[in-house]
DNA sequence: AGCAAAAATGAGCACGTGCTCACAATACTG
DNA sequence: CAGTATTGTGAGCACGTGCTCATTTTTGCT
């Protein structure tokens, strides 16, 4: 270590130049790429660096280029298994393209709309080079700045009808019929779906698709069955209040698998399992869903592909600057578990 | 709006002080509430800033301050619910305090070491307030590097040994010591500990403070499983080779949650289950212990209590300078559940 | 009113970088 | 070798803020 003992005063590009005995701009240069510097002196600017432990200053950097290597991610919910994943997928993402992620948590759900506003204006306050917004429905006007500032924003899940922001989301089209073949094929006849009483965007979408799929094949009407909140114990709630109300359901859909876990067990509770008494799907591929104790059914969606699409999008705009939105639709797969089975089986 | 259409050349704080009639410094004053400002005056600055849409640049104010608002949080593998509940907590705490989390996971477990040098490094890029580290071993030049930097560093549920790095941790001890009394009181003779190879720092120490309790107490020797990999899987198979190696077993405490779903569903596949064939009691109270399918006793460690004294480890350091290490421990509790059912029962 | 103390203000430097532009050095071409 | 094209270099401005310091205005007190 050649650093002074105190030297709690950081390293400079000067100092790089000194020690290098060439100018600023060529040490600039040196870490940029940008210029033309002879291979000899770049070598001697990379010693010389290493020597001192220099390190670029990302602020000077981000405030000459009016742009940070900053993408701001908001979040909601993490302890939602699949949010938590997605989130993971999104760092990893964010971090292999030389980026550095600004996670916020837009929690609490009364001021919302308050939250998510001061967020997103911090992430412009530090000039992110782009924004994923994964949960929460943001302020039309604050998405407006973002556009205003050159902020590429991308939505995941979560359709914002604004102009110029892009979007990646699972074919929920795709899920629902995947999973209404399914259930139809394996011969239930009263179907249900099963939400949360203020889904999100991607949890109302699905249930459209599924009741459109149904009316479609002119099936039975579909039950409609909402839970008070969301995650494990909505759904448990949601079985336990169905079996009290004494309709006939051997068929359930559901919104994300949270929901799902929570009611199968909720029919466990009540003496009730799938696959003998009903046949239930899922949607999120969660670790959770396919443990033994469950072993759901579900609709998979390509969280690896959206956040790579995500990202890749944030870049694109970030380029090309502002041409027309861009909505990709991600496919999904149907995993068949126990809780509707193999049509073989 | 009466900003200007293609206004994508952001208001400074001279434009503010133009439209208000006062010097640049009288705006720098408002909105740091350093200097003194006379009441009329402030006013007129807020006005014009709301009217123009100012907000401050928080990279130039970073690199005058030569610190930014920002804190790095390091996290790995956040499927686990019990460490992505821990980042919730982190993510509330710091953005309730004003600041906003840079987030890194360092995944690859190979060049883990590498990864951390590179993700602390660019904390110190980014001139960050301080370091929380959840989870890895950071090599200790690096966190040197940070202590010269006078970045706060500190560690939760995970011991560094340099000075002048804080640390925050649940009582392992403690937690060890109830979970030994619960087997002991409720009949168990064949005590297990179960871990996975390369385990956490805490994993390692709750298993040492097991061991001690109970030689402490001259109880018949200990039967300790290591599981290949971490989580459910790992703690199913555990389960598997327990039941083939024909040992017996009849109470089991896990180095955390998902190893002890794992393994009780391991368990269960094999036609055993708790509480009727062995006793159980895991670490980490995460929202899948809680559900029907598992109701596993466990010690629940304050996750709330332990961000918060994390976040303030580093605001005391950021304000005292370099003071002595401090590590703090953080009292757990024992949830009775099924698995390990109360002695009443 | 008169004077001292306190409060409010503005000019100007520093923070560390990227980038433009003019100049120096080298490489190519006939 | 002369002349042009190319590459390498350095000086200096701009980014937007916080803060020190001298200056001006206001307040308080006899």
């Amino acid at each position: 270590m050649l650093s002074k003992e105190k030297g709690h005063q950081p390293v400079t590009a000067l100092d790089v130049a000194k020690r290098a005995g060439v100018s600023r701009a060529v040490v600039s240069r040196t870490f940029t790429n940008n210029g033309s510097v002879a291979g000899k002196t770049r070598e001697k600017v990379l010693k010389a660096a290493r020597e001192l432990g220099y390190q670029v200053n990302f602020l000077a950097q981000g405030l000459n280029r009016q742009r940070s290597q900053l993408i701001g991610v908001v979040v909601a919910r993490l302890s939602d298994p699949f949010r938590s994943s997605l989130l993971e997928s999104l760092l990893l993402e964010i971090q292999q393209r030389g980026y550095q992620a600004l996670v916020t948590e837009v929690a609490n759900p009364d001021g919302l709309a308050d939250a998510l506003t001061e967020t997103i204006r911090r992430f412009t306050q530090y000039r992110v080079s782009g924004v994923v917004v994964t949960s929460g429905q943001p302020p039309i006007e604050l998405v407006n700045e973002c556009v205003r500032n050159n902020i590429p924003v991308v939505g995941i899940n979560r359709l914002m009808d604004i102009g110029d922001v892009d979007f990646v989301c699972s074919d929920n089209e795709l899920g629902a019929a995947l999973a209404t073949k399914q259930l139809l094929q394996s011969g239930c006849l009263h179907l249900a779906w099963l939400n949360y009483k203020g889904s999100t965007w991607g949890g109302v979408q699905r249930g459209e698709a599924f009741k459109r799929a149904l009316a479609q094949l002119k099936t039975a009407p579909l039950l409609v069955i909402e839970a008070d909140i969301d995650g494990y114990q909505g759904g448990r709630k949601a079985a336990h209040d169905l079996c009290h109300s004494g309709k006939k359901v051997d068929g359930v859909f559901c919104a994300n698998a949270q929901l799902a876990c929570g009611f199968l067990d909720g029919m466990r509770e009540q003496g009730l399992d799938a696959p003998d008494d009903f046949h239930l799907i899922g949607f999120d591929d969660t670790e959770l869903t396919s443990q033994y104790s469950y072993q759901l059914t579900t609709v998979r969606q390509n969280i690896e592909e959206m956040t790579k699409r995500a990202i890749a999008c944030l870049e694109a705009r970030g380029r090309n600057g502002s041409n027309q939105q861009s909505v990709e639709l991600i496919a999904v797969e149907l995993v068949l578990r126990k809780t509707s089975p193999s049509l073989a089986g």
